[in-house]
DNA sequence: ACGCATTTGTTCGTATGTATT
DNA sequence: TAATACATACGAACAAATGCG
């Protein structure tokens, strides 16, 4: 009841009751890894059935927002899963098993964000932004270089040292450092040639046919918060795809 | 401990609803377009409740087999639709909106399967197999050059005029005209250059990289129906991908 | 080792709302 | 307008997994 008809468009209030979950998320009443309230203490909360409520944690589970665990609770997603690592590590070896490779960071530095870059991340011109640089090898081999731009407003106190020390996905550090969670990301990917500098850190010659994958990702409210420019050398590795 | 520790392979009502869906859905029961009974009629014919039902149907939708349409019914999905066509076509244009192109179909020959492509195909040494190649342009300029491999058996009398006359998407001919419908694929990207033969096909200069994507796509029972490797000039297209 | 409480998962039933024909 | 079909919402009961005492 408490029909609340002053609404300015209608929504079924399972989608209601998603949209203040997503806020409870967005705000960090919840963090990632937490257990969230059960499903009656939501409903209590909500004054809706536990039905409502559950439809609206399905939705938010099948976004990759929040796990299911029976018997346990519900959590909110982290990157410190590896399905959620999975679902953002595409690179493939030919033979053997994915793994995090060797990182070596060569740049870490604070500055005003190029034009491209800031329109891409939603800021005013003149805004600093971080930009990050490392190479990836696989078995003592240089495959990736990525260029890593990030809102500096978002990542204050991020440094080479700090991404060096750290033990695990990026994204992971990200969420437990600085608050901000990826949830989806958009690729645009092709086909370049290597220029001499690129050539030269990738240990390769200059002209290779090397992959171009540009990634946007973002967090709550689809807000813009990484831009990422890799390009790999997929000589023995390949970018997987599943399309269903 | 005690007991059960060999269960006989539990599964939840909905899941074995699911079941017996898919399989009317591969059998032929129910054709690409069609609409399928009412939750209701099913809840009687499966001796189950509606809502078992329709949590059957969720996960089926939720696979892209199935379209709910409230007031309507429930369909059988189609690479008729737009929507489903969307998903398997990735490569975009930097400008303007996505479109067919042009395709030219240089080739489209029945003959024993290589190895490599028996293997992905799950045929025999010596099955036969159809092998279509085509090109596809934008605006007058190729910019694909598609290698398709087909199962021979699946695909009876396809010939490149059949290819040719038909207006619409590949998929949309193979599932109306052979029974074989694509729902779901993997995909391995990467960058190559192009030889001599390609560079010709495609307009451009020899070692200039190029986009190579495989795609092994399958039916019902994630069963392999078709091998794609394309080569695509990313120079004013991408391919689009979306991580979640 | 056992049982109990908690939490999500499954299944049923009923009623009402919304979209389509 | 009426009939049909899917969508939403509520309630209830039991099953299965987990963790604790």
């Amino acid at each position: 009841m408490t029909a609340e008809t002053s609404s300015p468009a209608f929504s079924p209030l399972y989608q209601q009751i998603k949209t203040l979950m997503t806020r409870s998320l967005q705000l960090g009443e919840w963090h990632p890894g937490d257990a969230i309230p059960s499903e009656i203490e939501l409903a209590a909360r909500f004054k809706v059935s536990q039905g409502t409520v559950r439809k609206a944690i399905d939705e938010l589970a099948t976004e990759n927002l929040l796990v299911r665990r029976q018997g346990k609770g519900t959590f909110v997603a982290t990157h410190a899963e590896e399905k959620v690592q999975f679902r953002f590590l595409r690179l493939m070896p030919d033979e053997g098993v994915a793994g995090g490779g060797e990182r070596r960071f060569i740049d870490c530095r604070r500055q005003r964000a190029p034009a491209d870059i800031a329109r891409a991340l939603l800021l005013q011109a003149g805004d600093a932004a971080i930009q990050v640089r490392r190479v990836l090898s696989f078995s003592g081999a240089p495959v990736v270089l990525d260029d890593i731009w990030l809102p500096a407003v978002l990542f204050k106190g991020l440094t080479a040292e700090k991404l060096s020390d750290y033990r695990g996905p990026m994204y992971r550090l990200f969420e437990s450092e600085f608050g901000v969670r990826m949830i989806r990301a958009e690729e645009k990917i092709r086909a370049v040639a290597a220029d001499a500098a690129t050539a030269e850190l990738l240990a390769l010659a200059e002209g290779s046919p090397l992959l171009s994958v540009e990634r946007l990702s973002m967090t709550y409210g689809d807000k813009p918060v990484e831009l990422r420019r890799g390009l790999y050398n997929t000589a023995s590795h390949y970018y997987r795809n599943e399309l269903s």
